[in-house]
RNA sequence: GCCGGGGUGCCCUAGCCAGGAAGGGGGCUGGCCUGGAGAGCCAGUGGCCCAUCGGGCCGCGAGGGUUCAAAUCCCUCCCCCGGCGCCA
C-alpha cells in the first residue's frame, strides 16, 4: 500500500518533478527526499539484522547457565549500544524525509491548466443570463472572452453589494461589528437572518435528496488531526487557535468530515460514502489586507454547507465532476448566473490534484467572483491521516473529495447584486419560499428597504 | 475538576499482580471436501525492510523511562465507562 507521490518518487520521480515544475515549485527536494529514502532503507536494514542478532542472544539468556549468562548479557548490550546508534540515524533519516513527503502536494491531473496564477484558470463554461451595467460592459467581454454568452444589459447602476446591504437595505452593520469584533466580522438583521437561514435549508434539502448523510461536526480539532487535513500554509493563514490548548478552529466542515474517519478501513460495499457538513467556518484571511474589505464578500466567519465524498481511486473523478454539478444546481435555481473555471495548477493548494471553482457574476463589479470551491484531494488526505481500502486483503487509500453546496455570505452578496431593483429593493430567488413559507416574520418575494435599526 | 475501573490486530477476549517469541473465539478471504450448498478441515487476514524461494524487524491507546529483555514495572498525556462536583 502506497501513496501516490510516494510511489512516484520511488518508481517514477519525473512525474513528481513535472507535477511541481507545473505548480512552480521547487523540484530539489525530489532529489533530497530520494537520497534520504535511500539511505534510510540502508539504515533500516542493518538496524534490523542487529535487532535480529541481539534478539537471538537475548532469547537464549533465560536458558543459559549462570556463567553463560554473564557473557551473553555482555553481548546483548554491546549490540544495544550499536542499535540504539543506528536507532538514532534511523529516526533522523525518516524524520527528514517525512517532513520533504508532507509538504509534497498532490500530483496535478492532466486536464489541469498550466500556469503560475489565478490568471491561468480556465473558464470551462458559462450559465444564465448576466445583468450587465453599460459602464462595466468592456470587464464582461473581458471575463467572457472566447465564449459566446447571452447577457442584458441594464442601464441604471446596481448598488455594490455592501451598499445595498448597509446603506440601502439598512439589514446589516459591518461598522458596529468592527468595532466590537475587528474588521471582516458583521452584524446582519431581519430579513437577511431569513434569507441566510431560508439558503442553508435550501442548500441541505438539495443535497440529501441526492443521499449524502447530514453531519453536524465539531467546531474544534486538535493540530494531529489539522495537519492531516490541510497543508501548513492554509493552516498558518487560515486556522484560528485556542489559547492555551490543543484546539482549532474550523474552517470549513470538510475538515471534521475528513477527520471522522481517520485510521478507518473500508470495505468496497462500503464506497462511497457521502456527507453534508454544515457548520460555522471560522478564517483568519492573514495576506488578504485591502482586499473586499466592504461588506461581507470576504469574513472571519461564515456558515457552510459542504459536499464530502470518500470514493474509490478509480471512481473519484466521475464524483469531481458530479460535485461540481451539484453545486451548479444550486445557483441555477437561486437564478445566479455564474461560470464554471479550471484552476491553473500554480494557484492549486497542495491538497488537490485537480478544483473548480464556481464563479458568480457580481454586476456592480462587473466581475465573476469565487462562491463555490470543489477539489479532488485523491489520496493526500487519506494517506496522512490513513483514511483505507480494504480490497479482499489488498488494502488501499481511499479518495477523497470535497466541494461547497453554498456558503451563506458570499451567496447574500450575489443575490443582493444580481436580484436587486433599480428602486434598490430585492427580489427574492423563488425556490427559497418554501423554506420562508413557514415563518409569519420572514419576507416571502422581496427584501425591502428599512429605517436603520442601531444609532446613525 | 476529583475518585475509581478500563483501552490487546477487522470485532470480542486471555495474558498484566509475579518481565522472557501475543494465545483463544468470531467475522472476512482463499483452499480442500461437495452434484451444489452447509458443516468440517487447512491457510491467510497491521506496518516496514531485504529478497528468487523465503526471511527478518517493528507493532498491545500515544510518547518517554527502567532492563540483557516490557502488553507486563515507572512517568507524562489522550480517550472510553462508572461515581461525585459544575452546568445550557
Amino acid at each position: 500500500m502506497s501513496w501516490s507521490v510516494l510511489e512516484a518518487l520511488r518508481t517514477n520521480p519525473d512525474v513528481l518533478k513535472e507535477s511541481l515544475k507545473k505548480r512552480y515549485l521547487s523540484t530539489d527536494l525530489v532529489d533530497r527526499a530520494l537520497e534520504l529514502d535511500s539511505r534510510w532503507r540502508e539504515a533500516v536494514t542493518e538496524l534490523n539484522r542487529l535487532r535480529e542478532r541481539r534478539n537471538e542472544i537475548n532469547r537464549a539468556i533465560p536458558h543459559a547457565s549462570p556463567e553463560e549468562r554473564q557473557e551473553l548479557i555482555k553481548r546483548s548490550k554491546e549490540l544495544g549500544a550499536k542499535v540504539k546508534e543506528l536507532e538514532e540515524l534511523v529516526k533522523n533519516l525518516s524524520e527528514e524525509r517525512d517532513t520533504i513527503l508532507m509538504s509534497l502536494p498532490s500530483i496535478v491531473h492532466e486536464s489541469v491548466p498550466e500556469g503560475p496564477d489565478d490568471t491561468y484558470n480556465v473558464p470551462v463554461r458559462f450559465w444564465g443570463i448576466p445583468k450587465v451595467p453599460k459602464s462595466k460592459l468592456e470587464r464582461f467581454r473581458e471575463e467572457t472572452s472566447g465564449f459566446d454568452v447571452e447577457y442584458r444589459v441594464v442601464d441604471w447602476e446596481p448598488k455594490g453589494h455592501a451598499d445595498e446591504l448597509e446603506l440601502v437595505l439598512k439589514q446589516g452593520d459591518t461598522l458596529k461589528a468592527a468595532q466590537v469584533s475587528g474588521s471582516r466580522f458583521f452584524y446582519l438583521f431581519k430579513d437577511i437572518v431569513w434569507l441566510e437561514q431560508a439558503l442553508v435549508m435550501f442548500a441541505l434539502d438539495h443535497i440529501t435528496k441526492k443521499g449524502f448523510i447530514p453531519v453536524l461536526p465539531p467546531y474544534m480539532m486538535r493540530e494531529q488531526y489539522y495537519l492531516g487535513v490541510t497543508d501548513l500554509e492554509t493552516f498558518k493563514d487560515s486556522i484560528y487557535k485556542i489559547e492555551g490548548e490543543d484546539l482549532y478552529l474550523i474552517a470549513t466542515s470538510e475538515h471534521p468530515l475528513i477527520a471522522m474517519h481517520a485510521g478507518d478501513t473500508f470495505t468496497e460495499d462500503e464506497l462511497p460514502r457521502l456527507y453534508v457538513g454544515v457548520s460555522p467556518c471560522f478564517r483568519k484571511e492573514a495576506g488578504t489586507h485591502g482586499k473586499d474589505t466592504k461588506g461581507i464578500f470576504r469574513v472571519h466567519q461564515f456558515t457552510k454547507v459542504e459536499q464530502i465524498v470518500y470514493s474509490k481511486p478509480e471512481e473519484s473523478w466521475e464524483w469531481h465532476e458530479r460535485l461540481i454539478r451539484n453545486a451548479e444546481e444550486i445557483y441555477q435555481q437561486l437564478e445566479i448566473p455564474y461560470r464554471i473555471v479550471n484552476i491553473a495548477a500554480g494557484d492549486l493548494g497542495a491538497c488537490a490534484a485537480k478544483k473548480y471553482d464556481l464563479e458568480a457574476w457580481f454586476p456592480a463589479q462587473g466581475r465573476y467572483r469565487e462562491l463555490v470551491s470543489c477539489s479532488n484531494c485523491v489520496d493526500w488526505q487519506s494517506y496522512r491521516l490513513r483514511i483505507k481500502l480494504d480490497r479482499k486483503g489488498r488494502r488501499e487509500f481511499v479518495h477523497t473529495l470535497n466541494s461547497t453546496a453554498l456558503a451563506t455570505t458570499r451567496t447574500i452578496c450575489a443575490i443582493l447584486e444580481n436580484h436587486q431593483r433599480e428602486d434598490g429593493v430585492v427580489e427574492i430567488p423563488k425556490v427559497l419560499r418554501g423554506y420562508l413559507e413557514p415563518f409569519e416574520a420572514a419576507p416571502k418575494e422581496v427584501i425591502e428597504p428599512i429605517k436603520r435599526l442601531l444609532k446613525e
